[in-house]
DNA sequence: CAAATCTATCTTATTTTTAGGACAGCTTTT
DNA sequence: AAAAGCTGTCCTAAAAATAAGATAGATTTG
């Protein structure tokens, strides 16, 4: 297993700089302190700041001018391609008719005791896994990892997982969801994780944990889903319910932002022979 | 300015096994892979994987006992605590007065152009900064950026803000928030905000950016929110409503994981002179 | 009790990162 | 046109991180 990333004060001195500009602390077209300065603010050589700023400007953040200076190239970055859906159910369906999956794993396993313990699943039985990737424009941005039941799961085939949402081939198969509970979190890219959605060891990931009842309340579903958050977000709109004194929001839809760069940026990462 | 961490496959070893301690890959008890051997797994020497445990260690996350392995220290982070809070509004209120508020910034300044756009102030008015770290028993686990309006920001005073929710302020300004619209992301901590949270650089952190709307579609706040993951997450609770035909679900309620390790963990720096 | 396994410690060598500077060439300003 | 300021490139040296292996002592297993 090979683990890469950029070296230490680089990586620290491009992070503190990437702040900047994604926050719009520095506006798009503004000039960056020269290299010479900002080696001295944060105290370390011109060397460290240069391939900081090229990883900025690798990543498009910012453009290098020779003689000039280094500055921000916003702008580009104001319409991120989105889908607004009106509720997340079709959410879920319509990303899975809209975008590439490749399916890395399946197979019939025990399950993990915390998988185990959210689908009350019976002491002996197996659960279905599944591991999918999934693409948009070729360039992946999810990566999911699904419990299902083993009864259930033999409901469909392997290929159906590789075409259909998960949650519609259980429609298909009469089995109706009642209820979801949903955990977001932040988590770093392992290497197989980082390798399959493209990215750097260590980069941030959105996850997204989501168990899926049934009527009977017997769990029909345990999704571990992991998001590039530079290809995908969630959003969601409140708008407040009720009269004068309500203090309820409810949220409206949930977006489904599939772009930010316009090409699939190159996979980043040192080959080492 | 100085920039301290680990060294850069070491904090990378150490991330990801700290990734599967704390997410509960790796249970209370359980013992970790040898070191010889997680060095062959992760393609890296002994030497490196033993900075890392001694990290985890220094963490009260793991546990090194001579001749015979490490062993992951959990079982006491089973319960989290969790106030279940029935609406997004309500939990906002709540969590300003349940938890303890750093104010670390309080300035007028000229809006980033993100946030001028999205709170559509007027060109030349400026925007009321603040920036917050709130604290639960002791232990800080969200960072706040907030940018509202002068005039808004004007209704309230700085002592104001360190004691009591933003929103709840507006409300008794007499303001009232109708809609709303949030993403959710990650991000990697950056210097600044690791000093703040308690945590390394790089770290992975929930963002979490909201933009509040009164009643004449103008602007009332800019949130830019950074989490810790281990400290905070947000949950969701789907039902799904109507009929038979119907793919509509709603969101119940939101959760608030407050705890997950008993103790005040250290702040982990290192400190060069 | 012996064998196997594991962590603790130390040593040496190699690789990678960073520092610090010099200089050429391009751009902008004066 | 000259001056000032900037990036691109190259070089040398120091510092830091990592690799790789040997050995000692603790612990567990058979």
């Amino acid at each position: 297993m090979r683990l890469a990333t950029e070296p230490l004060k680089t990586q620290k001195v491009y992070l503190l700089l990437r702040d900047k500009v994604v926050s719009g602390e520095l506006r798009a077209g503004a000039r960056l302190p020269s290299e010479f300065a900002l080696a001295q603010q944060y105290a370390v050589s011109r060397v460290t700041v240069r391939l900081a700023l090229d990883l900025l400007a690798k990543e498009n953040l910012v453009e290098k001018r020779v003689g000039s200076g280094t500055y921000v190239k916003g702008a580009e970055f104001g319409q991120p391609v989105t889908a607004d859906l009106s509720n997340a159910f079709a959410h879920l369906i319509e990303m899975g008719r809209s975008t590439a999956v490749r399916l890395i794993a399946f197979e019939y396993v025990e399950p993990p005791e915390k998988v185990a313990e959210a689908l009350r699943v019976d002491a002996d039985e197996r659960v279905q896994k599944s591991v999918r990737v999934r693409s948009f424009d070729d360039v992946p941005f999810s990566y999911l990892t699904a419990y299902v039941p083993e009864r259930i799961g033999r409901e469909y085939s392997r290929d159906d997982l590789a075409h259909m949402a998960l949650l519609e081939l259980m429609e298909r198969s009469g089995l109706r969801a009642e209820t979801a509970w949903q955990e977001v979190g932040a988590v770093l890219a392992n290497p197989e994780v980082a390798e399959a959605l493209g990215i750097g060891v260590g980069s941030p990931l959105i996850s997204l944990t989501r168990v899926v009842h049934g009527k009977n309340g017997r769990g029909m579903e345990y999704l571990q889903a992991l998001y590039r958050p530079d290809r995908y977000s969630l959003q969601m709109n409140l708008v407040r319910k009720g009269g004068e004194g309500s203090r309820h929001w409810s949220p409206t839809s949930e977006v489904y932002r599939s772009e930010r760069a316009p090409r699939p940026r190159a996979i980043k990462r040192k080959v080492k022979t």
